[in-house]
DNA sequence: GACCTTAGTTTGCGACTTAAAATTAGCCTA
DNA sequence: TAGGCTAATTTTAAGTCGCAAACTAAGGTC
């Protein structure tokens, strides 16, 4: 069912989506450089572009001059075309961002939010995204799509049913909460939130230009996204990168997921601390989570015990990127999360050794360990990326609507 | 540089390609069968596979008498029309297999290898390939290509690198080799053996109609395939799926490959049988590995320690399993390699139970665990499916030869 | 102002798929 | 043995598409 060209009509709707993402990527561009970029012909750029243009998609900006010879007119991606709402559902919070089709923030909310009914968050969601678009003053029509990023695993089928055990959702079938709990059809595209963020690293963040990437995500939980050939990998059920609960020392620590040894529990925020904790035989001070764990990485240059928790810590966390590496082969690990970019500022020599030797040689050699530039407030706009996502890949095609597509 | 569809020719090569693989895998099928499942119109159907029956690619193969109507005349492809050669290259000797285009097996060739330079080793190779094509008297030039599966890491590149530490490759272009070994000027595929076995298992075995599969494989060492989205995964530079040398144990046993607690050195043969002999205190009778696991196998009725290293074994096996499930979300786990096979044939229960210990609820649930088909002599068959591949995704186009196209 | 250079457009054409009409190819009935 | 009927292929007549080539636009140089 997959490879399914047919007409020629599928030809130009094809063309249409290279030239615009290559335009939203890479652009301003001439149609000079895009018919260059794309290998197509200059009639045919003219063409497609023209069509873009009368559609809106695309606009004109400004020309730039040749030493000699007619300047070339640049073309962009039109940021007022559309607009999209990213949602970030945090266990503790959602929150709410409005962008114009450039991704530029035009708006956002914050909402706290205490343990409740699926049925109550999404109406809280619902809510905010008419909130959010109410005011920013942007017309309702405009928005294109709202995305959804939540806490937990995905399974896309006819609609997106959530797991997410950390706010006791189990099978909740979000899209459809949200579509009853708000008057407007706007798409909805619901995402695992690790998922999101790490396409948010890959277009606008250290994942740019790369083809193959593991984005590994460190905070509380333990999660990955895998790019495989320019795409969030999903496997069959849309549940793949559950990298944390991957069995690192078999046997050992146990994990709130239920089995023993999984990385999350040694190299998870909660598994840090508890294993400083237990080597240090008492309490810790008070506090957030994300405080102490930046406390614990302070206090490893006058604590030994600190020193020797964190230097494990990098070491387990060797091991679990070498499995990402064995397995996937990719060309760059972005580390990211808060606890992977505190870990990965102080220790990443030391995890970059630990890769080194948990990892084969040859695909060691190819990869690139960065850390992330994003930090976890990218969910949003990773979730904003879906439907601009969608809109990319059918290319705003006039005559097919598209309800639902999966993104690129 | 990937999705470059343009002129209205790539088309109708994408058309072609889609009839052959369809006929390929599902055939033999009437026009009208294949109008259907294809979605293109009985027209064209008819106009592009006349093309194909004029290439001699596909022939009639006799016809289905509806009631009451003109009879459906179905088609196949033509086993004839071109020939394929598999080549296995083991530790311990190398296998060449010649094939019809139905993957029929015309001819066969072993050869023991003693441990040689890759350029004997290529020349081999090369001689074997010509005697294999000769003793089966098929014309040089019905040949299509050549697989060859090797025990090692391939890298793809402009020429496909081989690292096989075990037999003491390093950085070999073995494609170079063996072409100036030979006099015809065949393609080469040169591909790591665990994929083309992997391969083998999708095309004509146990992953049949999935997606997503993957293909552990168990013996000597430990590999695995990785199929998503129905094409072999393979990474940057193709060495993706190095499973066995996934950490499952921090800090365990040291594995031949220099790291501490790989799987392989839990799973693989020697891992088995070292632990084992390390639980009984004494050394084992001598005897080549798989008889010896066969042995120790079917002692577990009698002997407790045999039977408690089968159990861990199982654990461990689960434990690994259960990392390829959560981290690809496959629909289907084919469980292969003589290792595998012999130890999924006595504790498959223990295996799928340890799996579903350590793996995430979900992702487990959409998981069906079989075990392989095809036995380790599958390598061959997979070798020779690459060139077969690269016929159907390219859909022999006479205009274009393509000298080298990634398999599908 | 004549002439060169480079960017973008138009035009004419060959290739492609499709829907609809026309043609087979068997089977059945009288 | 001739109609008649049904259903699979083929043919025919559009309608699209991308491309090469010819053409126009816009800016320099001398």
């Amino acid at each position: 069912m997959a490879p399914k060209r047919t007409t020629v009509r599928d030809l130009r709707r094809q063309n249409r989506s290279t030239l615009l993402s290559t335009l939203f990527f890479d652009g301003p561009l001439s149609r000079y450089e895009l018919s260059r970029r794309s290998g197509l012909s200059a009639a045919t750029v003219s063409n497609v572009t023209g069509e873009l243009v009368d559609d809106g998609l695309v606009v004109e900006a400004g020309s730039v001059d040749s030493d000699g010879g007619r300047p070339r007119v640049l073309l962009r991606v039109n940021p007022a075309f559309g607009h999209v709402v990213g949602v970030d559902v945090g266990e503790t919070g959602i929150k709410v961002e409005l962008f114009d089709l450039s991704l530029t923030q035009l708006a956002a909310f914050d909402r706290p939010l205490s343990p409740s009914s699926p049925t109550a968050v999404a109406s809280l969601i619902a809510a905010a995204v008419r909130d959010v678009v109410d005011s920013a003053g942007v017309p309702a029509s405009t928005v294109l799509g709202v995305g959804i990023g939540v806490p937990g695993t995905v399974e896309q089928g006819t609609t997106a049913v959530v797991h997410a055990p950390t706010i006791g959702w189990d099978g909740v079938r979000l899209e459809e909460l949200v579509a009853s709990a708000s008057e407007s059809a706007w798409p909805l595209y619901v995402e695992n939130g690790a998922k999101t963020q790490g396409q948010a690293e890959m277009w606008f963040g250290a994942g740019r230009g790369a083809r193959h990437v593991v984005i590994a995500l460190i905070g509380s939980g333990v999660g990955a996204a895998v790019v495989t050939d320019g795409g969030v990998y999903r496997g069959a059920t849309s549940s793949a990168g559950e990298w944390g609960h991957t069995t690192i020392v078999y046997g050992g620590r146990p994990c709130r997921c239920g089995a023993l040894g999984c990385l999350e529990a040694y190299v998870g925020a909660e598994g840090i601390l508890d294993r400083y904790r237990k080597a240090r035989g008492r309490e810790l001070a008070a506090g957030d989570e994300q405080s102490t764990v930046a406390a614990l990485i302070d206090s490893a240059s006058r604590s030994k015990t600190a020193a020797r928790v964190l230097e494990e810590t990098a070491g387990y966390l060797g091991a679990g990127i070498a499995n990402l590496v064995n397995l996937f082969n990719p060309e760059r690990i972005v580390l990211g999360g808060w606890a992977g970019l505190a870990l990965g500022s102080h220790q990443l020599d030391r995890i970059v050794a630990a890769t080194r030797a948990h990892a084969l040689r040859h695909p060691y050699e190819q990869i690139s360990i960065e850390l992330g530039r994003l930090g976890p407030d990218a969910v949003a706009v990773g979730a904003a990326t879906l439907p601009v996502a969608a809109l990319l890949d059918r290319a705003a095609d006039p005559r097919k609507p598209a309800p639902r597509v999966d993104i690129a």
